[in-house]
DNA sequence: CTGAAAGCGCTTACAG
DNA sequence: CTGAAAGCGCTTACAG
């Protein structure tokens, strides 16, 4: 038996080239181009071959190729908290991708500390991933620099960088702005407020750009102190509802740029007994499963988020095969999904 | 320079142990050692290879350490869905914790399917993960028979195999359901319903019954017949919940073994113009960032994420490195979250 | 069509 | 304290 040396304590060892090749009687040459279909192997020894490791149960070892320059088929996905839904939903629509080439992701949920995006960085290198897909925010120019200088193939994901031409998949941020806008201003809106995250975050400020582009060609007046700077949390959202709506002037229409903003400026209005949509109307974006769930259910600009993570593994795999793929930033389109939270304003003037 | 024949085209190559080997005239042995703290290595040659290693920037190959049978520092994570929010705070806890030592995680979403769990095992153990945390319903037992005989470590999680004495952390998903029947029960209600998930997941199993026993124990009526079984979605819970509402003799109240259910619960309710809770008490399982947004806000009864993740990982942990680590299970506490959705029964007998 | 041999970047006894 | 050498499981020219 030449599994005997194989057994060791009860235990079978894992079987590797050189027991499929023994037992074949062929060189691991053979055996190595029978499975990767290189060279010319007489199809009687590639079906012997193929027996042999089912028999064995060969699975041949990604570390030991991967030594050899072959990829790994392992990427990082950074994300600011996989526990938020929209990067869970971004993280789903990747992994199945990416599961269909036989690639796997590793999670990084970096808080959008540039510190645990080094450290994240660094162990991904000496893994030596194949590529990474970057969702979340990175402060410090350098370290995508550094990333570039060292030909780690990367793709932006629904964040970019203007000092990079880094290749890039967003939604039409400034388009999904617009529409929030529109709606609004459709329904009869005329004093709005906006709750957006910090100015360093590329999509919201596209999407805050594109709202007031809207009221603006629509003559309606907008003023930068109508505007909430807040994190991307639900308690922020809420916070900033409260403040908004304790003014004397106070809005009838909130446009979020996210929907966790957009679902705590709705507890902050039902805390203050301010009725969503009849007295206050809410537009969020991304559509994640937290606008479904909400009562009334969120108006918000969807992303196309399965979209968005085809579209990322795709460009990165071109990145790894062609080794001169010229950069390219894909753009797609949102969508306003209107359900419960808006209506028409009240008091139209 | 030594480097001199790292440029290749203007890119730079990575550096190996043998670039800093040269570099600090001493053998790749030697660096080895410093690096891993063997041996013995005078302080001043450790402090001139680290010095090196900075200044090359060298980051070790895990890849090929992993070859000499080191770990890889890598593990693969089933769930069955990262876009369910449950799941993805698992995996964050998971994640956490697996960072602090140095670990990535792999998600791979398996839709409960397994041929997608076969498919993802057999990728992972290409990839030599140092072990996998099962979090996902595996139907065939042999696929878990399979990893055991081959010693791939595992600890499941949130589930469990009767079968296979195979190391597991879980709530106490008994003690849960009573929480749940306890609660309802002392709110008054005597009619009640449970939307559970199929019985071959353990989880579900014992919710319900316990959830039977708080009853059983206070002698409050209960029939299989007010069992609606479910899929892990929302529309099931709404489509359930449509069907017991149309019921002659209708609950008030509904124990669902998850919060997804229960929000299907509260939208089907919504439907047919039955408040909740006024007319109708829903209690759900688990405690997602979902209870907290719906409206009225969930009663839940909370499993213990973080700390479950926590275990997990240190249970795997304990299983690599100690070969004969006895069994273990543990069992985490749940926490009943009382919010909005339950109140005592309006027409009690 | 097939195989012997070198090599990927490390670790680990084993000498010295 | 330090280094030469073998080896992990593969792939890839290169001969034949």
């Amino acid at each position: 038996m030449s599994q005997a040396c194989n057994f060791i304590r009860g235990t079978m060892m894992k079987a590797t080239i050189y027991d499929v090749a023994k037992e074949a009687g062929v060189s691991i040459a053979t055996v190595s181009n029978a499975i990767n279909g290189k060279g010319k192997v007489s199809s009687k020894k590639r079906e012997q071959i193929f027996e042999i490791m089912k028999k064995l149960n060969y699975q041949p070892s990604v570390i030991a190729s991967a030594l050899m320059g072959k990829k790994t088929y392992t990427l990082g996905l950074l994300i600011p908290d996989i526990s938020n839904p929209f990067f869970a939903e971004v993280a789903r629509a990747i992994e199945d991708q990416a599961h269909l080439s036989g690639y796997s992701v590793i999670i990084c949920s970096t808080d959008n500390k540039d510190e645990r995006v080094e450290r994240y960085i660094s162990l991904l290198e000496q893994k030596s991933v194949d590529g990474m897909i970057i969702a979340t925010g990175v402060d410090n120019p350098d370290i995508l620099a550094g990333l570039e200088a060292r030909n780690v193939p990367i793709v932006m994901l629904s964040r970019e960088n203007d000092a990079l031409s880094v290749d890039a998949v967003v939604a039409d941020d400034y388009v999904g702005g617009m529409m929030a806008g529109r709606h609004l201003a459709e329904l009869g809106h005329r004093r709005m407020a906006v709750l957006s995250e910090n100015r360093k975050v590329s999509s919201s400020r596209e999407r805050l750009r594109g709202f007031k582009q809207a009221l603006a060609e629509r003559q309606i007046p907008f003023d930068d102190a109508d505007i909430v700077i807040c994190e991307h949390k639900v308690e922020e959202g809420k916070r900033a509802a409260l403040a908004l709506l304790g003014r004397p002037e106070k809005p009838t229409a909130l446009f979020c740029c996210n929907d966790l903003l957009a679902i705590g400026a709705m507890q902050g209005a039902k805390e203050l007994g301010v009725r969503v949509p009849e007295e206050l109307s809410i537009v969020g974006f991304d559509n994640t499963i937290l606008a479904e769930v909400t009562d009334p259910p969120l108006t918000t600009v969807a992303q196309p988020i399965a979209g968005m993570g085809k579209q990322a593994f795709q460009l990165l795999i071109e990145k790894l095969t062609e080794d001169d793929a010229a950069r390219q930033r894909i753009v797609l389109r949102p969508e306003l999904v209107v359900r419960g939270s808006t209506c028409a304003a009240s008091f139209p003037r």
